[in-house]
DNA sequence: TTGTCGGCCGATCGCCGACAA
DNA sequence: TTGTCGGCGATCGGCCGACAA
């Protein structure tokens, strides 16, 4: 999965410590996450320590395949007794602020309206949006209109037409944006992530709406999915 | 799962021994049926007898959940040394011949044409069928028409819009059918089977063809499915 | 600047009788 | 008797500008 697309979609409050990192392993809080009800015998419980110091030795960034949903797996090893509480390796120079990291690319979040989501297949693009993250438009045209290609988590590519038309002008996806939420299953109150790659190259992303449950309308087979960051 | 819609599914072809009936079973054609490859170290098959005689100590009709297709769960357990190999129970009374068994209800399969899969939603009733096993028709009607309802193996209700019409006259089921044959994900080649319950009530079946097999067109998912009698 | 609405046009769905196998 | 076809009317999807928040 691409990183910066990963954290793009995970969203600028989710902080994914780097490989070196010294960090706190809270059992409590891992077990209250977790989509099983874990349920520790109580004598274990009484013995389990709050928390356990550990370094960071793997992190592998993922995406589900059916949701889009990103996650991260952190591989961590417990301090031996005695070994110094300190980042070493790469996680050692940046001490607290992230300068160092690599330049962040251009990315832009849109919560999906009723009229995005529900209506005659259009989406409507913030100016912000059309003008730094899609490919320049050509304003002479009339009207304005291009085929954006953007890759999302998977790599799989999807095609939008953008269009710059109506009174007041504005900015607009129409053909190939419907497709593109029906097959996501996206509903308004999603989010999508539109972010433009180091070549240029356009990338999309989702970050669902925390719902109350998956409230399945139709017959249809669906997998529900609680997530939140 | 209605026991006569079940054998209707099934077929004439395919008979399922009663309980208490002697029957034998055969390791190697169980294997070689199942869904995953069964390896039998060498040593294990040098030993394995060729077939086991048993007795049938329960039965149990199914349907997949998402198919609708057919089977049975039969438990055997081996005959003791020295046992004798015969009937006991129910299976005693028919040595062979089955008139003591249940009225058989009428029943009608029919493998599904281009038409009735692709074309524009109707379904070509053979007037056996209409006739026989759908409620009595008001031919005094112009058209005549009326709505059925029929009970899937889940006892789900579908309706289907039965008319008699066209030059020739001909039974034709229209809104509704296409609905079904969507969401069951029918092809020309598949097999429908309609069944007249004791009470009138109408039930209908599946019988999927056989196919080379699953080749998924479009990117949606779908349980690819081998089965065969 | 952008969310929602009604209009409208074209594509598709699905019901129909005509024919022929 | 019934499988396939072309016709055609109703419905729906989806692109549009108008307007207002």
């Amino acid at each position: 999965v691409n990183a910066q697309l990963w954290l793009a979609c995970a969203g600028s409050m989710c902080t994914v410590p780097p490989v070196g990192a010294a960090v706190y392993y809270f059992p409590q809080g891992h077990a209250e996450q977790a989509s099983a009800a874990v349920d520790l015998p109580a004598a274990a419980a009484m013995r389990l320590p709050p928390f356990v110091a550990c370094r960071v030795v793997a992190v592998r960034f993922m995406a589900e395949p059916l949701t889009d949903e990103v996650f991260a797996k952190i591989r961590l090893v417990p301090l031996r007794p005695g070994e110094p509480v300190a980042d070493v390796g790469d996680a050692a120079a940046g001490g607290g602020g992230d300068d160092k990291q690599q330049h962040k690319p251009a990315s832009f979040a849109k919560t999906l309206t009723q009229s995005d989501a529900n209506n005659g297949g259009g989406f409507s693009v913030p100016r912000f949006c059309a003008e730094t993250i899609f490919p320049e438009l050509d304003y002479r045209a009339e009207p304005p209109v291009q085929s954006v290609y953007a890759r999302d988590v998977h790599g799989v590519e999807w095609t939008f037409r953008h269009i710059y038309r109506g009174t007041p002008r504005r900015h607009l996806l129409t053909t190939g944006w419907s497709n593109f939420v029906n097959k996501k299953k996206l509903l308004a109150g999603d989010s999508i992530v539109f972010l433009r790659g180091e070549n240029g190259r356009v990338h999309v992303g989702l970050r669902r709406a925390k719902r109350a449950f998956c409230v399945g309308g139709g017959g249809d087979e669906g997998a529900a999915s609680l997530s939140g960051w």
